[in-house]
RNA sequence: GUUCCCAUCGUCUAGUGGCCUAGGACAGCGCCCUUUCACGGCGCCGACAGGGGUUCGACUCCCCUUGGGAACGCCA
């Protein structure tokens, strides 16, 4: 960074009336991520200003969910900053003196109008296919007038006074230049009856107090832009540099919503997703570093974000690239890292977390892990280390559990047993020397006992697995399966 | 209706005028590894929306069309 660049500093202003949905995680990742890379600030700032739609149960969740995805803020809620305070709604007294600045300046006017006229206006102009558009009725009011109606007690709000002639250009550090014609933006709204100000005229106002040196927003901002632009230049404050983020897609090209699946970020981690997961793929929407790389952990990304390579183009939500890399991070990731994960799970599901030791829930998982995508698997194929399984995968038995099996079953037991011991080595040799004095393949002996012991058609290394359970259970095991055969009561059930 | 934005395989993307016969990843399919499932390896399928320019030369630059998206609130 050169001497006279100054720091950047860039924000997350969300507001709380809902949870983190990821479009809105994917914004605060690419903000906080290029905080980092450029060695700035990330805020955040809570944009509380409609006093009907507050939620603190929202305010609450949505702070953990950025936690949870490792996106701490160095300024905002909880550990203040020298802008303080950094809730929208406490900081009234700055947006009325900025009003009355605009209005002095000529560059805003106080507005009598209605919400009912309002409400009208704009109907008449949609039944007639007109623009909708505030007719700007209260503009050109005398201000004489206007001070004896507001000393009158009658409601008014502040609108812009956007000018009718020229046009307002802007640079979106994406997309180039963006040019629009100031006859077509209405005057809006920056102050409302109840002296809180409008997102437009709060967000300028905070911007330039906290010397936000970048505005990083969904791209659903960029038809505010250029009045935005008005107010910063009929302040005479320099804007910052604007990047419209493109939006989020779901697999059916329109928006990502509740109703087709996840869409928040709690839904994910509900979903067995790990936070680093969410923030690798997430960041990988609309950016990528160049090269091929794609599994890239949070400080290899802050290593490689550059604002220069984000793609202006809205992208799809793919839920199936999101598994393959959960599992990318479930290879990487030690046993000890699931521990504290998984155990609440099974003991969720009814296992006691006190009769088995934490060395057992460790060999269990470290033979789960590496073929596990989300964490509910852990529980959805791996409780036969805790529960002797009384069920058996339907497909798999048809195949297995024939007629022979309850002998084949009772040899295999009766040989483990007698076995020396019951290491990995040990039961091995002494399947390979059962399958020879058989004649038959070891995978005969294999795919009988696996179901047996787990239920399953699937799973770990069937000698690490048996190892696990210990000789008791995998004879106990055996012993029930083959009775179950041989009185015809094999319960199934069909496995994902 | 008005205005704005976007456009490479099904999906995420690389590509900034010649390196492109368009590269990678996910998904799908096949083979290999293997006791299974995953992992991994190899391979197949598969895209520059269309039309005009500019240029010796366009995926790359410009225009139009088409398609998709967004905004038009005293919500953000």
């Amino acid at each position: 960074m050169t001497s006279s660049a100054p720091r950047v500093r860039v924000r997350f202003a969300p507001s709380p009336t809902g949870y983190l949905h990821v479009g809105g995680a994917r914004t605060a990742i690419f903000n906080w991520l290029f905080a980092k890379h450029m060695g700035g600030d990330f805020l955040l700032r809570i944009e509380d200003t409609d006093q009907t739609r507050y939620d603190e149960k929202a305010l609450v969740e949505l702070m953990a969910d950025l936690k949870w995805l490792g996106l701490q803020w160095v300024e905002g809620p909880e550990v203040g900053g020298p802008h303080a305070p950094y809730f929208q709604s406490q900081r009234l007294p700055m947006y009325q003196a900025a009003a009355k600045t605009l209005v002095a300046g000529g560059h805003a006017y106080p507005c009598f109008c209605t919400t009912e006229r309002m409400d009208e206006l704009r109907e008449t102009q949609k039944r007639n296919n007109l623009p909708t558009c505030y007719d700007r009725r209260c503009r050109t009011l005398p201000p004489e007038t206007a001070q004896e109606r507001i000393a009158a007690g009658e409601k008014y709000t502040i609108r812009l006074k956007v000018p009718f002639q020229g046009n307002t250009v802007f640079k979106d550090f994406l997309r180039g230049t963006i040019d629009y014609q100031n006859r077509i933006l209405d005057d809006m709204v920056l102050l409302k009856t109840d002296g809180f100000p409008t997102y437009h005229l709060a967000n300028v106002v905070d911007d330039h107090d906290m010397r936000i040196t970048h505005v990083m927003r969904g791209d659903e901002w960029i038809p505010s832009t250029p009045r935005h632009v008005i107010m910063y230049n009929a302040f005479g404050w320099e804007p910052p540099t604007f990047v419209h983020l493109p939006v989020i897609l779901s697999p059916d090209g329109g928006k990502l919503s509740k109703r087709k699946g996840a869409a928040s970020v709690g839904d994910y981690r509900d979903l067995g997703y790990l936070p680093e997961t969410m923030v690798n793929f997430l960041s990988l929407l609309g950016w990528a570093p160049g090269d091929d790389q794609e599994f890239m952990e949070m400080d290899k990304l802050v290593e490689l974000f550059n604002i220069e390579k984000i793609n202006a183009k809205s992208a799809v939500f793919d839920e199936k690239k999101l598994e393959w890399l959960n599992g990318q991070y479930f290879l990487r990731r030690s046993v000890e890292y699931f521990l504290p994960l998984v155990k609440p799970m099974w003991a969720a599901a009814g296992i006691d977390p006190n009769a088995f030791s934490d060395d057992y829930f460790r060999t269990a998982i470290s033979l789960l892990k590496d073929r596990s995508k989300r964490l509910p698997d852990f529980v959805a194929y791996g409780m036969y280390f805790f529960r002797e399984p009384e069920t058996f995968d339907e497909k798999s038995s048809k195949k297995h559990f024939g007629p022979g099996s309850e002998k084949l079953l009772n040899t295999l037991r009766e040989a483990l047993e007698s076995a020396p011991d019951f290491e990995t080595g040990t039961l091995e040799t002494l399947y390979k020397a059962t399958a020879e004095s058989l004649g038959i393949k070891g995978g005969d002996l294999i795919h009988p006992t696996r179901l047996a012991v787990s239920g399953l058609p699937f799973g770990p290394g069937l000698f690490e697995l048996m190892h696990a359970l210990g000789r008791e259970a995998v004879v106990r095991r055996l012993r029930f399966a083959a009775d179950a055969i041989a009185n015809g009561q094999v319960r199934t059930a069909v496995t994902a």
